[in-house]
RNA sequence: GAUUCCGUAGCUCAGCUGGUAGAGCACUUGACUUUUAAUCAAGUGGCCUCGGGUUCGAAUCCCGACGGAAUCACCA
C-alpha cells in the first residue's frame, strides 16, 4: 500500500537520477576516501587553527536541506554525528547545477576545508563532491532544532512503533538517540568479553541444534533434521554443553549466545535472546557473587561513565555494596511467612492465604516460585542478590554446604527484574542422576517445564566435573538496565513482529 | 490466550453529536550568495487498514478480520 502511495515521490526520484546520469553523473560509485568523521572536525576544530582542517573530506547522508539559489546549506549524517556543508555557484561552478537534484536521504562525499559561519556554525566548505548514492525512497525525516541550551529537539519525529520495529533501518537513521542505545550495548558485550579475556577465560561455541534440550525450564522451539530424519531443538539454554567442556578440562569457558524460548512476548521476553553464560572451574557461588558485582559495576561505568541507572522514573545507584539475602529470608520479608521446610501441602494452603494463584497440581517448586514472583520480586529494585534456593527449584545446583534442602545459588535482581542466575554447580553425579528423577515425576505430574533427563550429560558428570561456579546473564535486559530502556524491543534491533499480510 | 485502546497524505496528527477530507513537515514550481525547525508565493498528493452491515448517505455507528500498543495470563 505505502508503494503506491509514495511512488510520485520515487518516480520523481528515478527522474533526477535519470538526469544526474545524463549529466555524466554515477550515482552509485565504488568507493569514497573520507578523512575525517563530523564528531572530528566539531570537537576539535578551532578558531585559532583552522589550518588543522583545511583539507577534510567527509562523507555521510543528507538529512537537512536549505536551498538558497545560488548557496545552498546542507546538514549530512555520519555514525557519529552531523556536520553542516557549505555550497555555492562560486565555488563550483561547473557541478553546481548536480546539488540541485539532491534530495535528503541521498549520500554525499565533500572535500574542502572548515569555517564557521557567521552564526557561529562549524561547516564545511564544499569545493568538491560527489554523490555516493542516490535515495529513491523517501525517509521520515523530522525537523530538528537547537535550542539555546543545545538540547536536540525533534520535531514530529518518526515515532510509530511498529513502523519502528519492521524498518529498523529507518528508524536508525531518523532517531539518532536510537543508534545511541544500540552503540552501548556493542560496548557493553565487547566489555564482557574483554572482562573475562583479561582474566583467561575462554570464549567457545556450543551446539544451537539440539536433540535434548535442557539447561532451564522452558518450552523448546523444535525442527526437523531431514538425512537424520530427527526432531531436532533450539537450545533454550547454554549450560550442559559448557559443563560438559569443564569435563574436558577447560577451567573457564563462556559463551555470548542466542537461545529460543517458545512462549509469551511482552516487554521483557522476545522469542530468541542473548545469554551469557560462564563457568569457572574450582570457584563456588561466593566468588562468583563478587565476580558478578565487579562485572557489572564495571560495565556501567564503562556504559555511562558512573554508576547511576535511570529506566522509567526509578533510579538504582550501583555504587554501594549489593544486598545479599536468603531467598527464604525475603518471602519471611515480604510475606510474614516462614516457609522452609513446609510441606506442599502447606504451601498451597499459604498460597491461598496470600492471595496467590496457584493450582493442586503444581508442584512444589511451581507453587514457592508463584510466591517468590508474586510477593517478592517487585520489590527488588536496588541490586540484590538473592541466595540460597530451595532444593527443588534448582536441579543443577549443588547442595548447601550447611543447610539441608537448600543449593548455593544466587539470583541478581535490578529493577525488580532477575539479571544473573548462578549456582556452585552439581558435580556429584549421584545427586544429579537424582534430581533429574525428580524432575522426570515433575514432568509426568503434569509440569511441562521439568526437565528431560540427559544421559550423555550425565554421563560426563560420572567421568567427573570439577568444582565449579556457573553464571548466566541476560544480555538484553541488562542492556536494557544500563541504558534505560522499559521494552526489550528498544534493546534489539530487529523484534519478532507478527509477518505482514 | 483475555481485556482495553489505536489504525486518516511519505511522517506527525486533527476531523468523533453520520452529509463525501484537513493542518504542519516532506515533495513540486518560482524568488533568494552565510542559512539552520531558513523564509516568501503558488501547487501536487488520500480505496480514511481490509470485509460485511445499519442508513437516502459512513473516515465517523455496529459486527468480523488483519496489524500495533498497553495491562494481565503464560514465562527462571
Amino acid at each position: 500500500m505505502s508503494e503506491n502511495n509514495s511512488s510520485e515521490l520515487v518516480k520523481r526520484r528515478l527522474e533526477e537520477l535519470d538526469h544526474l546520469e545524463k549529466m555524466g553523473v554515477n550515482a552509485y560509485p565504488y568507493s569514497f576516501d573520507k578523512t575525517h568523521t563530523s564528531q572530528e572536525i566539531n570537537d576539535n576544530y578551532s578558531d585559532e587553527s583552522p589550518e588543522l582542517f583545511e583539507k577534510v573530506a567527509i562523507a555521510g547522508r543528507i538529512m537537512a536541506l536549505r536551498r538558497m539559489g545560488k548557496s545552498t546549506f546542507l546538514t549530512i549524517q555520519d555514525q557519529q554525528g552531523r556536520i553542516q556543508i557549505w555550497f555555492n555557484q562560486k565555488l563550483t561552478p561547473e557541478k553546481y547545477d548536480q546539488i540541485k537534484l539532491w534530495d535528503i536521504g541521498d549520500i554525499i562525499g565533500v572535500k574542502g576545508p572548515t569555517f564557521r559561519t557567521k552564526t557561529g556554525e562549524i561547516t564545511v566548505k564544499g569545493a568538491d563532491f560527489e554523490l555516493l548514492t542516490k535515495s529513491i525512497k523517501p525517509l521520515p525525516i523530522a525537523k530538528e532544532e537547537v535550542d539555546d541550551e543545545g538540547n536536540k529537539i525533534l520535531h514530529d519525529a518518526f515515532s510509530d512503533k511498529e513502523l519502528r520495529y519492521r524498518n529498523r533501518y529507518t528508524d536508525l537513521i531518523v532517531n539518532p538517540k536510537i543508534r545511541e542505545v544500540f552503540t552501548k550495548r556493542s560496548l557493553i558485550i565487547s566489555e564482557m568479553r574483554r572482562y573475562f579475556d583479561s582474566n583467561g577465560w575462554m570464549e567457545v561455541e556450543t551446539p544451537i541444534l539440539q536433540s535434548i534440550y535442557g539447561g532451564a525450564a522452558a518450552r523448546p522451539f523444535s525442527t526437523h533434521h531431514n538425512t537424520l530424519d530427527i526432531s531436532m531443538y533450539m537450545r533454550i539454554a547454554l549450560e550442559l554443553y559448557l559443563k560438559r567442556l569443564l569435563v574436558g578440562g577447560f577451567e573457564g569457558v563462556y559463551e555470548i549466545s542466542k537461545n529460543f524460548r517458545n512462549e509469551g512476548m511482552d516487554k521483557n521476553h522476545n522469542p530468541e535472546f542473548t545469554m551469557m553464560e560462564i563457568y569457572v572451574a574450582y570457584k563456588d557461588y561466593n566468588w562468583c557473587m563478587d565476580m558478578t558485582e565487579d562485572l557489572i559495576k564495571t560495565l556501567a561505568n564503562k556504559a555511562n561513565g558512573n554508576l547511576i541507572l535511570n529506566v522509567d522514573e526509578i533510579e538504582v545507584d550501583l555504587s554501594e555494596s549489593f544486598e545479599r539475602t536468603p531467598w527464604f529470608a525475603l518471602i519471611k520479608k515480604y510475606t510474614g511467612m516462614d516457609l522452609f521446610g513446609k510441606s506442599k501441602d502447606e504451601l498451597l494452603g499459604d498460597a491461598k492465604t496470600l492471595g496467590v494463584h496457584v493450582e493442586s497440581t503444581d508442584s512444589k517448586t511451581k507453587i514457592l516460585d508463584e510466591i517468590f514472583s508474586e510477593k517478592v520480586e517487585n520489590n527488588l529494585q536496588k541490586p540484590t542478590f538473592v541466595t540460597d534456593f530451595p532444593l527443588e527449584m534448582s536441579p543443577l545446583a549443588k547442595k548447601h554446604r550447611s543447610t539441608e534442602g537448600l543449593v548455593e545459588r544466587f539470583e541478581l535482581y535490578m529493577f525488580g527484574q532477575e539479571v544473573g542466575n548462578s549456582f556452585s554447580e552439581l558435580n556429584d553425579p549421584r545427586d544429579q542422576r537424582a534430581r533429574f528423577e525428580e524432575q522426570a515425576k515433575d514432568k509426568a505430574a503434569g509440569d511441562e517445564d521439568a526437565m528431560m533427563l540427559d544421559e550423555d550429560f550425565l554421563n560426563a558428570i560420572e567421568v567427573g566435573m570439577p568444582p565449579a561456579a556457573g553464571l548466566g546473564i541476560g544480555i538484553d535486559r541488562l542492556v536494557m538496565m544500563l541504558t534505560g530502556q522499559s521494552s526489550i524491543r528498544d534493546v534489539l534491533f530487529f523484534p519478532q513482529m507478527k509477518p505482514r499480510k
